[in-house]
DNA sequence: GTACGGATCTTGGCAGTATCTACATCGGTG
DNA sequence: CACCGATGTAGATACTGCCAAGATCCGTAC
C-alpha cells in the first residue's frame, strides 16, 4: 500500500521495475554487450532465474529498453517540430533532436536501431513504435516523402557516426560534434543558408 | 604443389580459406547470429579449437569477413561512379549500387555495420577499409561535403530497411525494393528529375 | 635417409550465458 | 487460518569463447 517497497525478503515486491532500471543502468554504463540477464539479475541482487517471473526471456527485456526509447525519441521529435518557424527550420530542428538523443543514449541507440531485436513481424508494438517516429518526423515537416528523405539523412548520419564508420574530428567519440555536424548536412542537403 | 589440396588428413592443408568460406556461407544462410567459431569449426569439419591455429579470437574472424565486404562494396561503388554521365546521374547510379550491395548481403552488411566489430582506434585496418568508402563516393561525386550527404542519407535509408525500422511496402522483407526506393529519395533529395 | 623442431590439429576443461524444472516462500483470499 | 497461486531460488542442460596439454605431420638440417 506505501511506496516504499520492502526489500531484503524473499519477495522483492517490485521487482520488475528494478530489473528494467538495473538494465538501463547495465546498458548506458557498460554497454549492450554486458546487457546479460544473469548481469541484471545480479545488479538487482536475485537469483539468476528470477527475471524470469517478470520478462519471458532475454529479448524481452531488450524490447522493452527499446520501446522506453522510441517513446523517448518521438516525444523530442514532437517538442522540436512544434515550433512556430518555417517548416525549413524544422527539419535542422528535428535533425538536431534525433542526433543529441543519440549522443546522449549511444548504447540505447545501438539496441533500438541494430540487429538484437526481433523482427517487426514477431513482435508488432516494436513495429509501430517504429512507425511512430517517420510519422511523427511527415506530419512535423508536412510531408511524408519529406520525412522519410530527412530521417534518412539524419539516421545515416547518426549511425555512421555512432557505429564508428566514419570519424568526424579528433573529439572522444564523434558523437560530441554531431548534432552540429547533423544541422550542416542537412542545410546543405536541402539547400538552406548555413546559419 | 598443386592446386587440389589434400582432405581429410589430420592437417587440412588450407584451413584458413576454408574458415573463411564457412563462415560466409553460415553468415548468408543462417545469419549473422548463427555466426559462432564452433559452427565454422563444424561446417568446415575441424575441431572446436582448430579456428584459433589461424584467428587469434572470435573478433579477427569477423573482422577478415567485414574487411571482405568493404572492399567488395567499394569496388562496386567505384564502377557506378566512374561512368561518363553527370555528377547528378553518378548520386543515384552510386546511391543504387550501395542499396543493391545490401540488399544482396544483408548479413554482411550488418556485420560491416553494425556493433560487433571493434573500434576502428584499435582494428586501424577496419577504420581504413571504411574511410575508402567515404572517399570512393567522394571523389566520385568530386565533392567531399557532397560525397557524407549522399552516404549518410542512402546509408540512412538502407540501414532502417536492413534493420526492420521501416516497411517499404508489402513485399518479402522491404529489402527487394530497396534500389528503386533508394532511386526516388536521391533524386528528391537533390532536387533531381524523377525518371 | 633420418631425426628433429615447429606448425597444425585434437581432446579436455573452465567460465559464462540462456533457459528449463523442481522446490521454497510468501501474501492475499476463501 | 489454511491454502493456493505468484514470486523467488537452486540446480541442471546445452551452448559459447577461450586456454592448456598432447598428438600428428611436414619441411629442413645434418
Amino acid at each position: 500500500m506505501n511506496e516504499n517497497v520492502r526489500i531484503r525478503s524473499y519477495h522483492h515486491g517490485d521487482l520488475r521495475n528494478a530489473l528494467r532500471q538495473a538494465a538501463r543502468n547495465i546498458l548506458e554504463e557498460e554497454g549492450l554487450g554486458a546487457l546479460t540477464l544473469r548481469a541484471v539479475a545480479r545488479k538487482a541482487g536475485v537469483s539468476h532465474a528470477a527475471p524470469y517471473r517478470h520478462f519471458p526471456n532475454h529479448e524481452a527485456l531488450l524490447v522493452e529498453l527499446a520501446m522506453e526509447g522510441f517513446t523517448e525519441l518521438r516525444e523530442e521529435i514532437v517538442a522540436a517540430g512544434t515550433g512556430p518557424g518555417l517548416v525549413a527550420d524544422r527539419v535542422s530542428d528535428i535533425g538536431g533532436a534525433y542526433m543529441r538523443f543519440v549522443a546522449r543514449r549511444p548504447a540505447l541507440a545501438r539496441l533500438m536501431f541494430g540487429a538484437q531485436l526481433p523482427n517487426r513481424d514477431s513482435f508488432p508494438q516494436l513495429g509501430s513504435a517504429a512507425d511512430s517516429i517517420g510519422n511523427e518526423i511527415g506530419t512535423a515537416l508536412g510531408d511524408t516523402a519529406l520525412g522519410l528523405a530527412v530521417w534518412a539523412a539524419v539516421h545515416g548520419l547518426a549511425m555512421l557516426v555512432l557505429e564508428d564508420v566514419i570519424d568526424l574530428g579528433q573529439r572522444r567519440s564523434g558523437l560530441d560534434v554531431l548534432p552540429s555536424r547533423a544541422e550542416i548536412l542537412l542545410r546543405s542537403l536541402f539547400s538552406l543558408p548555413q546559419k
